[in-house]
DNA sequence: CTGAAAGCGCTTACAG
DNA sequence: CTGAAAGCGCTTACAG
């Protein structure tokens, strides 16, 4: 923990610039020093300082990554295979959940581009453009995705407002009438396409359960209250993700409804499990491999290619609809 | 992003050195120069950067984690836990999925402490050894969690032996009299406690399904081909799990497998979902939100305490068995 | 209260 | 092929 390129070059008599040289691989060295150098430095235990040689270069060789829940399955899946990713090119991944000052610190990191979800926080998007706006000439990557796209920042657009949309048309074509939706602790934009489908139909606004703290189990308790205070019932349900489904589903099961015979059900999300869901759950989302490796892409290129900013770069991933016994169209 | 105290002691006239302490907060100066020089940093758009505050200092602000599986919801919720509380403390976690040089590379960037889990993993135990033996006179601090303790380093113990053989125990006196056994893609310490059960009892050795790769997708097929092949079916099944718990009741249940009237079912594991199944499931598991408190604990007091070693630091964290209609003793 | 200087560990033109 | 020197951005004794 202590040996430093001073020791070494002590050690063996050399400079400290020739100890960098040999060690570093790059630069033109004698064989017989870079061999000599690469030994001891293994026998004395070196262990070189990322955080020093950085220091020179200006780039700390991290990427920021701004998230407000890494506890949900998909965030925590993403993350992952960017860690991996990330790992095997020795980047350093940091990890922020967001609060008032998490860009601020990210930005004193150094972090060499930042990337950002949950676009469907007000008060995240609004210090994503201040930055953006303020790093811009600076060819500083910002990417994000979501259904919001900011200028000067690269993103994978999710269309969510399509993805409700979508859902909901489904549903009501399936003949349901009046939805509910679950939306966890905040309002995103899909509840606008679920709402665009029922105005398309002239049929009745969704009703959303709002959660302040959307668990597990507040979700169910929340589902348990909303069944407990329902004058009529819905005849469909849109669940907001994978994780709450279970909660919601119990919910229901403990009030006697039955999917799909008394409501339709489906989820707002895919994180491939819906087809183990008693009956097997309609979902529609994002494929979250095929998003993350484009997220990955663009980074990627991003940090090769430093100070070619060019035009922003913008992909898109469709949401798809996955049928299945829970939304089934006869009542059956 | 330019802006360097360089910069800021040139636009006000100060010494580098004066604008540093009047940014710092925690040496005396003029109260009028202060204010001035925080007014300029912040007109100038100052951040400053904390890798070249560290440099001095020698340590990185950054814990190091080795772990296996992000992806696994438990990880997740550790993991977020675990940020949210250094992030209020400025200091960064960085993640390492554990790979052959993945300690090593913890080492470069001078992570200020190591915290481990997943000891199941034999390299990584022996990996955690050589470092732990290597830096011990030099007071850095390592926290695994889970069976195994290794000597100089600081521990939450998670008995897993103990854990299985709880279970098995249950299951055993609620009837059972052979057991199934998923492992997901590797043995653990549980496995020893369930067979320890079954040996006390004179019982046949459980069955072990051990997959590859053990997602949810995986599990369920493994468990498919288990049942198609099988000739007698076991009268109770422990799930590794909660993640691929779905998967498997979803493959018992396609082959007509009534739980608990055909197969008590439990999951080694406990991330408080338990109850959400149908019917309920039995776990038995860690107190995942002890666990992480206790390793914040030890870990804070390590990073506020360099240079006075002492004792390793032990706690335990007890194995909780949560009954539920699953395991029913009776089979109605 | 303020400045000049040394230093954190490393890299990299620039000379030789 | 190798060394002396400057520098990355900041902090911190040490003088004044």
């Amino acid at each position: 923990m202590k040996v430093r390129l001073k020791d070494i070059a002590a050690r063996t008599g050399l400079s400290i610039a020739a100890v960098s040289r040999a060690l570093s691989d790059k630069s033109d060295i004698s064989p017989e020093t870079k061999d000599m150098v690469r030994r001891i430095a293994g026998e004395m235990g070196y262990i070189p300082n990322i955080n020093a040689r950085n220091m020179k270069s200006g780039r700390s060789g991290t990427v920021g990554m701004l998230t407000s829940h890494l506890v949900n399955a998909l965030t925590a899946e993403r993350t992952s295979y960017l860690i991996r990713k990330l790992q095997m090119r020795n980047i350093k991944l940091l990890i922020s959940e967001f609060a008032d000052n998490s860009i601020e610190w990210l930005l004193q990191n150094r972090v060499d581009a930042i990337i950002a979800g949950s676009m469907f926080i007000p008060e995240m998007v609004q210090q994503l453009k201040d930055i953006s706006k303020r790093c811009l000439g600076n060819d500083f990557p910002i990417i994000t995705f979501g259904t919001v796209h900011i200028p000067g920042t690269d993103a994978v657009k999710l269309d969510y407002i399509e993805s409700g949309y979508k859902l909901a048309t489904h549903l009501y074509d399936s003949g349901c009438r009046s939805l509910l939706v679950t939306c966890g602790g905040v309002m995103s934009r899909r509840e606008d396409g679920i709402r665009q489908a029922a105005l398309e139909r002239g049929l009745p606004m969704p009703e959303l359960i709002l959660d302040k703290e959307p668990t597990l189990a507040s979700e169910y308790h929340a589902v348990k209250e909303y069944l407990a205070n329902a004058k009529t019932l819905p005849d469909g349900i849109i669940i907001h993700n994978n994780h709450s489904a279970m909660g919601v589903l119990t919910a229901l099961r403990e009030h006697g409804i039955r999917i799909p015979q008394d409501m339709r059900a489906a989820i707002l999300e895919d994180a491939g499990i819906g087809q183990y869901f008693t009956p097997p759950l309609t979902t529609c989302g994002f494929d979250h491999f095929l998003l993350t490796d484009q997220l990955w892409k663009i980074l990627e290129y991003r940090l090769d290619h430093p100070g070619a900013r060019g035009a922003d770069i913008i992909k898109s991933i469709p949401p798809v609809l996955k049928i299945r016994e829970s939304s089934a169209s006869d009542g059956k």
